[in-house]
DNA sequence: CCAGATGATGGTATCGTTAACTTCTGTGAC
DNA sequence: GTCACAGAAGTTAACGATACCATCATCTGG
């Protein structure tokens, strides 16, 4: 069986090419007897436009560039669900790229992607390679920065302040009577928001004239076995330890895990709060004390933003806070 | 700026468009002074091919659909990162889209999407809809079905028996001497896989002459949220309930969180287990059986089959049982 | 009843690349 | 010295759609 193409359609429907394209795209140019036999000859056939060559001729696709570190970490699967599913009612298709935290292939996934043409090119994180740069600026496409807020944005962001949380979480820990608080992060430091963070609690430690205690463990992706282990690093550091945070959930459920089987009671022996309310959060014995963002939110507003901007309302850049939410809970 | 065409590189490096997509393509094919020239070319203009004309002229694009229920669930997403990498490698780009376990949403999204004139295409589930069916085999592409084992599959398959698992969890608690068993499971009948391992449950506990109990709670996606509510139905329905079976480990977390609650003794008094080994059924307290199956492999064994498929070396479908593991730990 | 407006349809060029063929160049064998 | 031939580069025509403009029929109003 021959693929079917436009040209069929218009034979079988006794019309040129040109009126089954209109047919297709605006009905209402057509007369509605043509547009019926269009329809029923496009019907019959299975027809379906091939967009390549529509795009190629109209130049103009419907493909949205997406990388993130990770798909398969909640945070960024809610961003991307919520993005592609609001993008695709729009008939926009999303080009999806994991980059595993590095730089570098962040920047090969730009050069092969840029091949499609997309039409909007949308990036985790605030920190991007020279070269990256350079494309992003010559490929002359709405940019969006996501999951944090850039002191330079290359054009648009949406995102919040991850120095901010580790501010906060720090901040609270202490009015809650903390005096030895640690802090539980990745390995390598690729992950630039955890970073951040923990810049914040550094600066705010600092301020608040208490030890600043840092604790390093495993490399991207976490995983929650690694709690386990900076825990007990931690208290090799300092033995009277009463808090941690952790760079995310994930890291915080190990801790909890280690911190039950030493027969700690939390909290009043140990405070511990995490990053990112992932769902379990609500569920950990005890409950865990986190920072809520919603990545679903993330993926909502830069879908919004990016649609006014592509449809050509509005072509400002725009910063976005979506800010964030201490969700007190009992393992504090 | 205007945008760089493979013309404005013949022009610069002073050859023929022809011979500047032999020098992308096929390198060996031009001599090397001459390939030098057009690589320094596309250097300075930062040339990237425009792979939809490319694919348009020679018939052949690199696009992969690949259709789940939901991107942020983990098993989900490890098929996608795993399959999206593999995939990458080769020079093939994922086209994602979710179902939201609707049938009639996945048949609207291969329509939408054959557009794009995939490759091949990846569904989730053994069941789609007539006219889904129809379009798929009208598309004459490669068709792989995963995360179940179809009984009349459309073309291959990669996946596991969900029903064989719940054969396994019913079967195991049993011989641990629990009687009355009961499955929790969500209110909409959308996820045939779990709908299953239902089935899986049902014909062993009539086997085993044991009572059947189901009980369904909330709709897709799972909420931990619902578990709580579930077992108190569970309970209300039978009220000596020795085991419980959720249809997810989500569910399954929920159910602990409820038995903690209400001060029972796990596994004494019930015994839990969930289904997919989600990272924090380790972690949980107690920690939870339940039956592990590798999202991951799911995805590597589809890249594998379809670049075999894809790269002419071997045209047969095939049917790819990556199996299961119960994983037994302190919940039952 | 006809000029001009309006609406519906068709013809042709084009989008940026590659396939298939043609042409050109230089080399080595006889 | 010539001829055959391989390797390198160029020419032309698609690929499947849409943009743009031309054409033709129909309608409207004076």
């Amino acid at each position: 069986m021959k693929p079917v193409r436009m040209r069929e359609v218009a034979t079988r429907a006794g019309v040129s090419e040109m009126t089954v394209s209109r047919a297709l795209r605006t009905p209402d140019a057509v007369a509605p007897r043509t547009l019926e036999r269009v329809q029923r000859a496009v019907e019959e056939l299975g027809y379906v436009p091939d967009l390549a060559a529509g795009s190629l001729s109209s130049k103009r696709n419907r493909f949205i560039v997406a990388l993130v570190p990770l798909l398969n970490s909640s945070p960024f699967a809610d961003t991307l669900q919520s993005l592609s599913s609001e993008l695709h009612q729009e008939g926009y298709q999303l080009l999806m790229g994991t980059t595993d935290y590095s730089l570098k292939r962040e920047e090969e996934l730009i050069q092969a992607l840029l091949g499609h043409r997309p039409q909007a090119i949308v990036v985790t994180g605030r920190h991007h390679g020279a070269e990256t740069r350079r494309r992003l600026d010559r490929a002359q496409v709405p940019v969006v920065e996501i999951w944090d807020l850039p002191d330079q944005p290359i054009d648009s962001a949406v995102g919040y302040s991850n120095f901010a949380c580790g501010v906060a979480l720090t901040e609270y820990l202490h009015a809650r009577g903390r005096r030895r608080i640690g802090f539980a992060i990745s390995g390598m430091r690729d992950d630039d928001r955890g970073e951040q963070r923990l810049q914040g609690y550094r600066e705010t430690v600092q301020r608040l004239g208490l030890e600043e205690v840092v604790e390093r463990v495993g490399q991207p992706p976490i995983r929650m076995e690694y709690g386990r282990q900076v825990l007990r690093q931690l208290q090799a550091r300092v033995p009277d330890l009463d808090a941690v945070i952790c760079v995310s959930d994930t890291l915080a459920i190990g801790v909890l895990s280690e911190a039950r089987e030493q027969g700690l009671d939390l909290p009043s022996q140990l405070a511990v709060a995490g990053f990112g309310d992932f769902e379990v959060a609500q569920h950990t014995h005890p409950s865990l004390t986190t920072i809520r963002v919603s990545g679903r939110e993330i993926g909502r507003k830069t879908a919004e933003l990016l649609l006014r901007r592509l449809e050509g309302e509005d072509q400002a850049p725009h910063i976005i806070d979506v800010s964030f939410q201490l969700i007190e809970r009992n393992s504090t």
